[in-house]
DNA sequence: AGTTATTTACGAAATATATCGTAATTTGAA
DNA sequence: TTCAAATTACGATATATTTCGTAAATAACT
């Protein structure tokens, strides 16, 4: 049910990053790290942010006049939300033709197929 | 290049899948089928389509008054698109990260599993 | 030919998203 | 205390997306 509510924007999702890679982090803080990779206003993250609070991706410590916000959704939950939306949206409700696409195209080290393997044995057992 | 042009939307997805599926088809077909998933008007389905001929995202033969619409966009080069653009953006640009996700929390039959385990297979012989 | 059903074209409204300017508030320094 | 800098709050605008109603065009039927 929770994921239902789990719905970033593709600039929230900019932003949850910088929180997640950080845990905590003041509106200038974001911005100077969005900067890096982007052209905005600072008050155009500020809006973004209060949006963001609003509707419960972030929450904040307003203690001091600086507010320190935070990411209230998870990493992997936001992820597994997304990646489910694409599946469903792209790849006709099929996670197997996604993982397919994704590692005949993406070249992965022997380590990280090993490493796949492992999974895939585990779900082969059950 | 071309793929910087590629950006459907939710809606335009749901349309481009119909038409990846069918290869072509006119309006009321595509409506129809997406009737099976969702609620929606004839008209928001033709209007959709309209705006997405005019972007270049699907072709269509008006010889006939039932216009006959066909993507002229690709499954799969939409598919490693957004799929390269969600690897880089939400998990590091590791397409590991994404698989395992992928795997663990969506459950495929035996059927799938071995599928991936052969392209697993001849990955590693590489 | 006249009527009906289907389809397209068009415009408009509703909603969501992104952007920024300005004013008010708070803090820290002169 | 007064002033300047930083920050928040708020409102407004622009753009994109989704939705649908109505009218016009077209085709099919009687």
């Amino acid at each position: 049910m929770s994921t239902k509510t789990i719905k970033p924007t593709e600039s929230e999702l900019e932003i949850l990053q910088v929180l997640w890679e950080k845990d905590k982090a003041s509106v200038r803080e974001v911005h100077e790290e969005l900067l890096k990779n982007k052209e905005a206003g600072y008050t155009t993250t500020l809006k973004l942010m209060q949006i963001m609070y609003e509707k419960g991706l972030v929450s904040r410590d307003d203690t001091f006049k600086t507010h320190i916000y935070k990411a209230s959704v998870s990493k992997e939950k936001t992820q597994q939300h997304l990646l489910g939306k694409m599946i469903n949206s792209l790849f006709g409700g099929s996670s197997t033709e996604l993982v397919l696409q994704a590692l005949g195209n993406h070249k992965a080290s022997a380590a990280e197929l090993e490493e796949i393997q492992q999974l895939l044995n585990n779900l082969k057992k059950q």
